[in-house]
DNA sequence: TAGAGTTAGTTCGTCTAACGACCAAACAAA
DNA sequence: TTTGTTTGGTCGTTAGACGAACTAACTCTA
C-alpha cells in the first residue's frame, strides 16, 4: 500500500497558458482538482473502494464520499459489487463508467484516415481505417471529408447513447497552438484552420474540436496507454514516410512557443548527405526514414507492402537489406543520441513502420544512442517499440480528450 | 489595463514530481496560490494598489485586502506612499519589501567561484567573484570551501538583518534531481552529494540547500531577469570551456527523467570531426566552443585574456580570426537548428564568452539556425545575447530560491 | 450463537477562506 | 459646499474540506 501521500506544501500552478496573467484559485478549483484526483485514482486502481481512495490520496473519508457521489451523478463512476470474505464491513467497489461517454480521435494522412472512439476507460469503441485522398485534394475538400467521417462517428456514438466529449484530429505537419495547420507538405496544406473549419462544418457540435501534430498525439497515446512504467518524460517517434517526434516532459506534452516542437525529421544527421524534399541534405527523415529501404519515390499506397517485403527479405537473411537496416538504425541512433542528451527522457518509443522493423534496428539504434549520451548509462534512457499499432496518433487524439477530463473539465450535471 | 483575466475552469496541476501519486488540494493550497498570485503581480507591477490587484487578477477586493495583509505580516510586501492628484480616494501603493530577506546563489567552476545574493525584488545585494581551485582539489575540500563562502555570505546577510531564504549552487556537470553531482569532468567530481554535504557542512542552516547544473540555472536567470518579452519557452547556452544548455518549456525548467537534460555540448555536429575530451568526435563543444579559437589546451585561468585578444584581433579585421569565428558560428548555428526544430523555443540566449564574441557570431549563427528550421521563420525563434554578464548561473541559482517563494513557499509567520 | 473486533461509509458540526454587498474615507471637480 | 469617484475595509454568506462520532456489515472466536 502506498500510504498517505499528502505533502505539506501543495503547489498549484498554471502549466498551460504562457503569459496569460495571474491565475488565482478558488473553491471550485479545489473541488475540480480533487474530483480529477479521484477520477485518476480510480482509473489507475479500479476497482477500488472509497476507503482505498481516502487512504491513498490523503483526502478525508467524508470528502471522498462527497466527491464520489458527485462523480457518480456525472456518470463518470459506477458502483460495482461488494467485496466478500473479508474482515469488516464489505466495501462497495468503484469503477469508471464506460457507457455514457466517448472521446473521438481522427488521424488524417496522405492516403488514409483512421478514426477511433474510446470510452472513459480508454477502451476502444470503434476503429475505422479507410483510404482517403488527403494528399491529392484541396484542403477544403479534405476538411469536408473529415467532417463527414466525424459526423458518422458521432452518430454511431449517439446511437449507443453516448455523449461525445471531444474530437481531436491528428495531422502530419506543423499545427499551431490553436489547432491551425500552418504547413503540411505531404498533404499540400498551408494555413488551414483545421480545428476552426471542422467545428464550423460540424455546426455547433456541442463538444470541443481540436487538432494537433500526429507525433505529439502519438506521444500522448504512449503516455496514457503505453506500458512504460508511468514514465513522465518520453519521446515518441513516428515512422511513416516522414519522421516526427512528440515530446512529453514532466507528464505533459511540450509543444514549444508556437507549437512546432518535435520536428526531428529535418535535423541534419549526415552533413552533405542525400537530398531531402525539404531542400536540405542528410535530414534524419532521409537517412533514417523508410526512404533508406524503399528508394525515395514510393507512392504512399505501396509503402505497406514494400515494407512487408523488406521484412521478409530481412528474415531470410538478405545481406543487402540487412546492411540497409543497419545503416538506418545507426543513423536513427545518432538522432536519438541528440534527444537523449538534450532531453534525457526515460524512454524513447518507436512507432509507425519502425515497429515492424524493430528486430533489426532497435539493438543497434539503442547502442548508438547510449554511446552518444554523455550521461552514464544514457541517463537511464531506454529505447522501446510502441505496442499500440498503427492507430497510435488517432488513439492519442482521443487520449487528448480524456486528458482534458482528467485534468478537471468534467462533463455532466 | 489588462482587465479581469479570470478564466472559468482553472486547472490545478502538479507539475513537479513525476509519479508521486495523486495530489489533492485543500484550502491552504488556495490560500498559498493566491498569495503567490498577489506576490507575483506586485513583483511585476510595483508600485500598485490593492484595487489594481483586484481588478487585474479577478480576485475579490476583500480577498486581496486579506492576502495583502498576510503578505505584509510576512514582510514580503510593504506599503509605500499614497497616490496624489487623482479623482477619488488616494490609493496606498504596495511594493515588494526588499529588506528582510535574501536568496543566495553560488556558482563553482574550475578556477573561480561566484557568489550572489539578491533580495526579494531580485536586486543584487552582493556579488563576489574569486579564484577557486575547483578543478584541482578533492570534492571534499571543494565542498568545505563552498561552505566557507556560504557561511560568510550568510553572516553578511544576518548582519544586514536579512533572513536567508535558501541557497543554490551551480555546478558545471550532471546534477541529478536531488542535487547530487553525478559527473563533473572538469571538476573531477563523480557522485558527490553536493546539496546534502553542503547542508551538513552548514549544520542545520535553517534554509533549503540545493544544487543544479549551471546551464539550467542560467536559463532560470534569463527567465526571471532577462528581457525576452516574458518568453516562457527558452533555451540558454553557456559559453564556457564546456557548452551546456538549460531548457525552459511552458515557464519551467525541464530537466528530463533523471535531471540530465540540456547536455547539448556533446551532441555530434561534425561527424568525424576533431576529437573531444569525452572520447567522441565533432561534439558541439569542440566545433563551436572556445577551443576553436584558443586551441584545445588553454588553462582556465588564461581563457579570459585569450578571448580578449581574439576580440581585439577581430576588431582589427584579422582574417584568420574572423574565419575561425565564422566557422564557430556556423557550427553553433547547426546545433541551434536542432534545438529550434526539436523544442521550438521563442528565444535562444547565448551566455558566457559567447557574449563577447556576439558581434561576429550571432548573425551567422542565427541565419544558420533559421535556415535549418523546418517551421517557417524558425517558428518564431530568435537568437539573442544574454545581458546578465558572467554571474548568470549564480544569479539563476538565487532565482531558483525566489521561484520557490513565487510558487507558494512563503517565509515568515 | 453471542459477543468482540474490524473495516466501510455516512452524518454532523467546525473551520478556512473566497465572495458579494455595503459603507466610510478621502479626494477632485463643479 | 455639493457631487461624484475611487479606495479599502467590514460583515454576513457560502463552498467545501476536515475530524469525530456513529452506523452498517462483515469475520473471528469462545
Amino acid at each position: 500500500m502506498m500510504g498517505p501521500t499528502r505533502n505539506g506544501a501543495q503547489l498549484i500552478t498554471n502549466t498551460q497558458g504562457s503569459a496569460s496573467g495571474p491565475q488565482p484559485a478558488d473553491f471550485t478549483d479545489v473541488r475540480a482538482t480533487n474530483l480529477a484526483v479521484v477520477l485518476r485514482f480510480v482509473r489507475e486502481n479500479a476497482p477500488c473502494s472509497r476507503a482505498d481512495i481516502a487512504a491513498s490520496t490523503g483526502l478525508n473519508k467524508a470528502t471522498v464520499s462527497s466527491l464520489v457521489a458527485d462523480l457518480i451523478d456525472r456518470r463518470l463512476l459506477r458502483e460495482t459489487g461488494l467485496t466478500e470474505n473479508r474482515v469488516g464491513r464489505p466495501a462497495t467497489m468503484l469503477v469508471l463508467d464506460g457507457s455514457p461517454y466517448a472521446a473521438v480521435g481522427i488521424e488524417v494522412n496522405v492516403d488514409y484516415l483512421t478514426a477511433v472512439a474510446v470510452d472513459l476507460k480508454g477502451e476502444e469503441l470503434l476503429s475505422w481505417r479507410r483510404a482517403f485522398p488527403g494528399g491529392s485534394t484541396s484542403a477544403g475538400q479534405a476538411v469536408a471529408g473529415i467532417a463527414g467521417v466525424a459526423r458518422r462517428v458521432v452518430n454511431r456514438m449517439t446511437k449507443e447513447a453516448r455523449q461525445v466529449l471531444g474530437l481531436t484530429v491528428a495531422v502530419p505537419g506543423l499545427v499551431d497552438l490553436n489547432g491551425s495547420v500552418r504547413l503540411a507538405p505531404n498533404m499540400g496544406w498551408r494555413d488551414v484552420d483545421l480545428a476552426g473549419d471542422l467545428a464550423k462544418a460540424l455546426r455547433d457540435p456541442g463538444f470541443p474540436v481540436s487538432a494537433d501534430n500526429d507525433a505529439n498525439l502519438g506521444a500522448l497515446a504512449e503516455l496514457r496507454f503505453g506500458s512504460h512504467g508511468g514514465a513522465q518524460n518520453l519521446v515518441y517517434l513516428t515512422g511513416e514516410i516522414g519522421v516526427g517526434a512528440g515530446v512529453v516532459l514532466d507528464g505533459r506534452l511540450r509543444r514549444g512557443g508556437a507549437g512546432f516542437g518535435g520536428e526531428i525529421g529535418h535535423i541534419e544527421i549526415v552533413p552533405g548527405g542525400p537530398p531531402c524534399h525539404c531542400g536540405r541534405h542528410g535530414c534524419l527523415e532521409v537517412v533514417a526514414g523508410l526512404g533508406v529501404l524503399l528508394g525515395h519515390s514510393v507512392s504512399p499506397a505501396e509503402v505497406e507492402s514494400e515494407i512487408d517485403e523488406v521484412v521478409q527479405r530481412a528474415e531470410t537473411g538478405d545481406e543487402a537489406v540487412l546492411a540497409q537496416l543497419d545503416t538506418l538504425a545507426g543513423n536513427l541512433g545518432r538522432g536519438l543520441g541528440i534527444v537523449a542528451n538534450l532531453l534525457n527522457p526515460e524512454v524513447v518509443v518507436l512507432g509507425g513502420y519502425y515497429v515492424k522493423l524493430a528486430p533489426w534496428i532497435v539493438a543497434r539504434a539503442e547502442q548508438e544512442m547510449l554511446s552518444r549520451s554523455i550521461a552514464p548509462g544514457g541517463g537511464g534512457c531506454r529505447l522501446v517499440v510502441s505496442g499500440l499499432g498503427y492507430g497510435a496518433a488517432a488513439l492519442g487524439a482521443a487520449a487528448r480528450v480524456l486528458d482534458s477530463v482528467d485534468s478537471g473539465r468534467l462533463p455532466g450535471v
